[in-house]
DNA sequence: CAGTTTGTGGACCAATCGGTCAACAATTGT
DNA sequence: ACAATTGTTGACCGATTGGTCCACAAACTG
């Protein structure tokens, strides 16, 4: 069943992972139509009928990148197989080998925005604000299994305080911090998980 | 003794403070040589005879906030009449009442230039580092204080960590998240140090 | 005074910005 | 075959961008 007229060219998904990754990369003024044309390859006129002007691009690019990685992040804390302690050490452990591994310094979308956009535009944060509160949630769900006796309201601190780690990390990382003193960071937090 | 030719009409320094305001809120991009004409109020030849180009009075700007703000900062690590714990107390919480008693969403120009500029720019990621070096100096100097039996390495590593828990207050203080978890953040951290 | 030096104001510039539009292409249903 | 609908292309737009330049102003020295 298909709609009348000519169809697409283009797979508005991956289109749309292409533009994250620009915005992503360079934040959102220095990330120009025509960069975004040319990573795509699509004409300007096609890109505003699929997605909407430049705001509305990069709001849909967060949007994406929510779904697709903060997802993955919180699924590392449900991850089968792992206690609750590895399961947040694998959680933190990734801004670190995406450097290490990747010479990936990109950082978190999330907090890049923050630093970005956040405050000059409300529904960048709010995007951001609930992408925040999903890894929370995804946090304090392994706190949940790690310390059953901890209260709830000890839970969010908790998390909220891991959470905050890993903003650290993925800002600092994008400025070219030394390795070994983002493991600096993850090692002392662990330890502190330890009692 | 005065130089030949026509005199400045305005303080540099204050001029200085001016554009950094502008930088450390909007950022690089969004900042346009026309809004840095409208809060200095002084023309565009004149701003660069001073300062250089954009790029250049970006870094001045960033600089200038180092000497200002993060001398600040450390300053309160080497606060007299505060003991460590206190100190260390107060640094962190200087990015909550920000946010709670001056609605200041700001946070750290060298947090924001973290994740504006200086996976772009060699020159930005360079005075960012050594503002991170001279904060992460600051807080090993009170934890030397706090823990006198502790090693250097460690002292490092828990300096390292302090500073990832503040860059993360300030980035995510941005996004406007609710004043009460960063004070979470804030209290979590100074828990894990009354060890 | 004249001559030199430095700072200021504004006109001016090419390039780029985000965004629109109209002509044309490709599919549908009838 | 034909209209209706949707997508693509590239020309085009006004506004703004960072940056330069030049005539003029204000201080100095001799």
């Amino acid at each position: 069943m298909q709609q009348p007229g000519r169809p697409r060219e283009f797979d508005p998904d991956e289109t749309l992972s292409k533009i994250m990754q620009l915005f992503w990369e360079h934040g959102y003024e220095a990330t120009g139509l025509r960069d975004i044309i040319a990573a795509t390859g699509l004409g300007k006129a096609s890109l505003y009928a699929a997605f909407g002007n430049k705001q509305s691009m990069y709001l849909k690019a967060l949007a994406h990148y929510d779904k697709l990685m903060v997802d993955a992040s919180v699924a590392i804390l449900r991850a089968p197989g792992l206690t609750p302690m590895q399961q947040i050490a694998a959680f933190l452990s990734a801004p670190i080998t995406a450097v290490r591994d990747h010479a990936d310094r990109r950082g978190c979308f999330l907090c890049n925005a923050s630093a970005d956009r956040a405050s000059l535009d409300g529904d960048t944060a709010d995007i951001v604000g609930q992408g925040y509160d999903k890894m929370r949630r995804g946090i304090a769900h392994a706190l949940a299994e790690m310390f059953p006796q901890m209260d709830a309201d000890k839970r969010v601190e908790q998390a909220q305080f891991i959470l905050t780690v890993y903003a650290g990390l993925r800002v600092m990382s994008r400025s070219g911090m030394a390795v070994e003193l983002l493991v600096h960071s993850k090692d002392a937090l662990l330890g502190t998980l330890r009692d």
